[in-house]
DNA sequence: TCTGGGGTCCTAGGACCC
DNA sequence: TCTGGGGTCCTAGGACCC
C-alpha cells in the first residue's frame, strides 16, 4: 500500500466537522476597542451618515480618545432621523433593542443608551484581520458577511480533537490575542448545524455538536432558528401549529412539500433532520453590485427633480468606480425605488455589451426609471449592475457581431439622453 | 416616529429558438 | 392550419441573510 493510499483511506474515516464563527457584538466591540471607557454600558451602533464621534473627537482634541469622557457621547433619546440599528452591546440588548431595529423604536426602549456610527472602514480592517488570522490555522474558510465565517475543520491536523472543540479554542484565544475582539464558534457535522450551534454559549463561547445530539439540542428550538426560515416562514409554520423545528420534523415530507412547494418543502425537512450536504465555498465570484440610499425625507420625482436627479447620477457613479475599483463589468442595469408606502418597484435592462461605465449605467438605469410610475414620493433610490464578468475575461474582450448590432441600434434609438426636447428628470 | 445598505437565490411568465 | 416539447434568456417581485 502506497503512502497517497494509506492518507486516502484515513481521510475517508474522517468525519466531517464543520465550524461557524460569530464575532460577538462586531461593530460594538470594534468601536469599544477606541473608546475602552465606554465598556459595560449600552451602546447601539448604526443610525444615519452624520460623523458623531468626530464632532467628539473635535471637542476633545487634546485628549486620547479613551479619556474622552462617556458623557461627552450623544444619546439615543437625542438622535433624529431615519436609520437602523447595526449593531447593539449585550449591555444594551437588555433594554430589548438589537439589530436591524429602527433607531426611533430603540429610543423608546432605551433613552440613555449612547449612539456612534458605524466606522465601516475600521470594520473591514478589523474584519480582513480576524479572517486571515483563522485562515492561518486553518485554510478552508467560506466568508459570510464582514463578521462571521465557515471554516472546515475536517482535514486540519487537530480538527477532530473532541469534535473540534481543541481547534476552536485556539482560534478564538489566536483572535482574541492580537485583536482584543472576542468570538464564538459551534462546530458540527454541517454548516447548518454549526450555525445554530455558535448561538449556543454567546459571547465568547464554543459550543460541539454531534449527529445524535440533533433530537436533544436542535429539535427543541424555534423554527426560526433554522438558517433560511424568515418572518415569512415562520408565520406559515406557526399557522399549521408547527412550533419547534421538531414540529417540522415530524412531519411528512410529502406533507411540507404540499404545503411549502418542492424545493422548500424538502429542504425544510432536511433541515429539521440537520441534513445539509454544502460545501464550505472558499471563493466565488460576485453576482450583482449596488449602491442605494433613503433619502433624509421623501423626494417627488417632479417636485424634488434637481436633487433627485443628482442622487441618481451619483448613485451611477459610485457603482461604476465600485466596478471599475474590483476589475468586473456587468450588462444588466437596474434599478430599485421604495415609495412613502415602502412599497418597493424594481426595473432592469440588460445591454448589448458589457460595461462599467458611469455614463452607460446612467443611460441604461434612466430607461429603466421611465417604466415607473412616479406620482408617489419617493423614500429611496437604488441603482444596480447585474450579470457581472472580470473586466478582462474573455467574454467581455470579445467583441461579437452581436454586440456591435446592439450597441449601434442603442445608439440610434436613443439620441441624447439629456435631450432638451424631453425635460422629464431622468 | 416605524422600517439601512449590500447582497444571493428562487419563482414564474413570456420571448425566442430548435 | 394545427400542434408539440425543451432550453435559455430576460424581467419583476419576493424571501432571506448579514
Amino acid at each position: 500500500m502506497s503512502v497517497n493510499q494509506i492518507t486516502q483511506n484515513r481521510a475517508v474515516t474522517k468525519t466531517r466537522r464543520i465550524a461557524h464563527l460569530d464575532m460577538d457584538a462586531f461593530f460594538a466591540s470594534v468601536e469599544l476597542l477606541r473608546y475602552p471607557q465606554l465598556k459595560g454600558l449600552a451602546v447601539v451602533i448604526g443610525g444615519g451618515r452624520r460623523k458623531v464621534d468626530e464632532i467628539i473627537r473635535a471637542q476633545y482634541a487634546d485628549l486620547p480618545l479613551s479619556e474622552i469622557p462617556a458623557s461627552a457621547f450623544p444619546l439615543l433619546k437625542d438622535y433624529v432621523g431615519r436609520g437602523v440599528i447595526t449593531t447593539a452591546t449585550y449591555a444594551a440588548r437588555q433594554f430589548g433593542v438589537g439589530s436591524a431595529m429602527g433607531m426611533m423604536k430603540a429610543a423608546r426602549l432605551a433613552p440613555n443608551a449612547l449612539v456612534l456610527p458605524v466606522d465601516f472602514e475600521e470594520v473591514r480592517k478589523y474584519s480582513r484581520w480576524f479572517k486571515s488570522i483563522i485562515r492561518e490555522i486553518a485554510p478552508q474558510v467560506e466568508d459570510r458577511g464582514v463578521d462571521e465565517v465557515y471554516i472546515d475543520f475536517t482535514e486540519v491536523p487537530g480538527g477532530q480533537r473532541e469534535g473540534g472543540r481543541v481547534l476552536a479554542r485556539l482560534i478564538q484565544k489566536s483572535i482574541h490575542e492580537q485583536t482584543g475582539l472576542t468570538c464564538s464558534l459551534g462546530v458540527a457535522p454541517n454548516k447548518l448545524i454549526a450555525k445554530m450551534a455558535s448561538e449556543f454559549n454567546k459571547p465568547n463561547g464554543i459550543s460541539v455538536v454531534h449527529e445524535k445530539d440533533v433530537q436533544d439540542r436542535i429539535w427543541p428550538l424555534p423554527v426560526r432558528k433554522i438558517n433560511g426560515i424568515g418572518p415569512k416562514a415562520e408565520i406559515k409554520l406557526h399557522k399549521l401549529h408547527l412550533m419547534t423545528i421538531g414540529d417540522i420534523a415530524a412531519q411528512e415530507r410529502d406533507w411540507l412539500v404540499d404545503n411549502f412547494g418542492k424545493a422548500y418543502g424538502a429542504w425544510m425537512h432536511d433541515a429539521a433532520w440537520g441534513r445539509d450536504e454544502r460545501p464550505v465555498v472558499t471563493e466565488s465570484e460576485p453576482v450583482s453590485m449596488s449602491r442605494e440610499t433613503t433619502f433624509e425625507r421623501d423626494l417627488h420625482a417632479a417636485r424634488d427633480r434637481a436633487e433627485l436627479g443628482a442622487i441618481f447620477t451619483a448613485l451611477c457613479e459610485q457603482v461604476a468606480a465600485d466596478l471599475q475599483r474590483k476589475g468586473y463589468v456587468g450588462k444588466t442595469i437596474g434599478i430599485k425605488l421604495r415609495f412613502d408606502d415602502f412599497q418597493t418597484a424594481t426595473r432592469d435592462l440588460t445591454i448589448g455589451h458589457f460595461t462599467a461605465d458611469p455614463k452607460a449605467i446612467r443611460q441604461a438605469a434612466g430607461q429603466c426609471l421611465k417604466r415607473v410610475d412616479l406620482s408617489r414620493r419617493l423614500r429611496l433610490l437604488g441603482v444596480r449592475v447585474g450579470r457581472l464578468v472580470k473586466a478582462d475575461s474573455e467574454e467581455n474582450l470579445a467583441v461579437s457581431p452581436v454586440n456591435l448590432t446592439s450597441s449601434a441600434i442603442n445608439s440610434v434609438a436613443e439620441p441624447g439622453l439629456e435631450d432638451e426636447r424631453t425635460p422629464q428628470l431622468f
